[in-house]
DNA sequence: GATGAATGAGGCTTCATTCAT
DNA sequence: CATGAATGAAGCCTCATTCAT
């Protein structure tokens, strides 16, 4: 679980990668620990660096945190819109790889970490939140609406409220990334990922779709 | 530092009259703050006792925090067991009441504050989250799944994988209690949650009734 | 040199008198070591506690510093005002009796350390020595200089620039505390307080009087 | 921790081509600072070189110290002798010149900043201050002595204890090379050099002469 | 020689825990 | 029971010192 530094001398490695060691050591272990109970010692550690060399590139322990929420801000999302701009098949199978697509690239990725960062440290990092609000949350939201929007448009989804909408369908594949760092870890009631993805694209896909029976149960009755 | 978990953890039930003034305060605390960050010296603060009476009363930090999760885990799901055996309405109702009546009694509850804990300390705790596993999780999940059954039983629903579709299903009641107490207490992006519930029903419900059109894109191509 | 505490119980203390108690280690390890090179471990030793008492009373070693300082500013000087303005007998007697007075009253206090702790330190804390100007080093100066101009008005000293001879008057008296600090303490070249301010008051005296022939040297050639 | 004092330390001449900025440097810290708030880091980046090359000239932070204490005494006090020996005008004169040459030659120079550093460390360093005294303080009271005798033997000057007067002439010169470096850095009630000394010679000088009535106020009444 | 990245001992500070009242 | 002063282990951070380049 700790690296050990073996034949190459400590000193040999590249400064430049230095950063990138912690930052990863960092992310590790905060997912997975949180802020407060994660020793600088041990990210130091996991690095293969001794504690004082965190200082050399990090001013302290708070600078490190917002360092890692902002290395980890993958701008992945410019590229989707282009996909969702570009795309021109049914909206149902551009709902389905969209899905896919973000677990691949994003929810694979150290992101789902931070995504469960956030959420744990909403109360002691409220700024870094808004900031991660600003760059993640609220550009997926947009485009997940621009897609709702579009099927709506070409008549292959109902008319909804998009927004409403976007809210609900962004929570499933959330809670997969929040799941893959807390129960999953733990080795509780594990999660298939892929299993899993389907069967909410084949669900979202039914309720989406603009065929489908208007009819509400409230309504019937 | 970790205990082993066992069937029944001797801290699980403890219904003696504790001051509930500092369980709450404890919670509050935990819940905004992470385990870690939180100081005994707030809690007993907010509590309105001093710090030496939080020791009368719990043994030691963790003591505390594992009494906070069990004597948070309401037993309400016993009751809703009943409420679906006895049901007789159509099974789209029934999960509409299902999921409103879930969220008044639950997750409006300090229920939805524990999940955020649970999730956050994932790491930290991991046989407290065993433990919530096994007295809140496995159990709603079961009830989702009868209910699921309920509906293909009487041919209301699809016939669809309902271990699958429970842990969709789930997800977005869950993301709506860690919202509350994450970017909600933010003020960022608020939910209100009775609109998105019912988006997230009536988007749901589309997907599991059996009359709708079974045309997933993929195959129609 | 160091208190060990013995047979009354630690906590037995009054918790009133801590912060005095702190306060005398402090200033005597600040004056004796520098601000930087005082260890707070050693400062709470010498005061009987550990080192987290010293935080109960204390925000932070800077904190403690600045008390230090404004806890040492004894106000006697006030008294001394009134002692000048009721004073009858020969301004010369006067200067005498108020540099021994001087002496004993504030040299030999703890106000000598502060004195030699400003001067370390006035590179480090601006504003505290600004402090302690204006409430120590200007009102005893302006105090000398009412006592000269006393001595001119009566016709007892010779008509001086009282702003300068101020400050030259001073300074071996400045001198003699900084020195029961440093040198001295040392055992090096030791002084003898009462003996030099006899030969410091005979000296100043003897150019102070009026009847002194003025032929300065440089005016004689 | 502390050495023995031996009489002449090996530190004390070390006359090398030692980078000349580094101990500038040094001085201007040191004296500014005091010794355990300097840091090296500072002191190499102020002399213009890395701080490695710090030790390349110096073994350690002490030893650097040492070398700025040690390198920063001038031995003018040879020429000074020589001067009182060859003098042939009035006592008074010669005192008067005395002071203002030794302000210029002297307290004007580095060995200012050294004189605070001496009393601000002596706590510290008592070995080097014992140096400092050997090396300086000795002499330089010598110095003063034998111009009082000088004058007492011309009968130029009142018979008086050569010793004890040497301690009380000497303040105001060293409370001005202090004042230079504490209060008057801070821009707290500035001393303007010789305007003071000027009033310190007048002073001291009728002091000293004989020809003034011996009328102490003490004896009168 | 000169550099500066790396180290780790040591100091400041926090806070869970104790205990005499 | 309740208190809150006291404790000291532990974590953050600094900086004197080293050493491969």
């Amino acid at each position: 679980m700790e690296y050990t530094s073996q034949s190459k001398p400590r000193w040999a490695r590249r400064k430049d990668a230095r950063p990138q060691e912690l930052l990863a050591a960092a992310l590790d272990l905060f997912v997975e620990r949180g802020y407060a109970a994660t020793r600088l010692d041990d990210v130091a550690a996991k690095a293969g660096v001794s504690k004082g060399t965190l200082y050399l590139y990090f001013t302290n322990k708070e600078e490190l945190f917002k360092a890692v929420v902002s290395e980890n801000l993958l701008p992945v999302l410019d590229e989707a819109e282009g996909i969702i701009d570009a795309y021109d098949g049914h909206s149902a199978q551009l709902f389905r790889e969209f899905i896919l697509g973000w677990w691949e690239r994003i929810g694979e990725t150290s992101l789902s970490g931070i995504t469960k960062l956030m959420l744990a440290e909403s109360g002691n990092f409220p700024e870094v939140v808004k900031f991660y609000h600003d760059e993640v949350i609220s550009r997926s939201n947009a485009l997940i609406i621009r897609m709702l929007e579009r099927g709506i448009a070409r008549g292959e989804f109902r008319p909804i409220d998009t927004a409403r909408a976007q809210q609900v369908i962004v929570a499933p594949v959330i809670m997969l990334m929040l799941w893959k760092h807390s129960f999953n870890a733990c080795q509780i009631e594990p999660i298939a990922p892929h299993e899993y993805l389907e069967c909410f694209i084949d669900l979202i896909s039914h309720g989406l779709l603009s065929n489908a029976p208007d009819t509400t149960p409230s309504k019937r009755a």
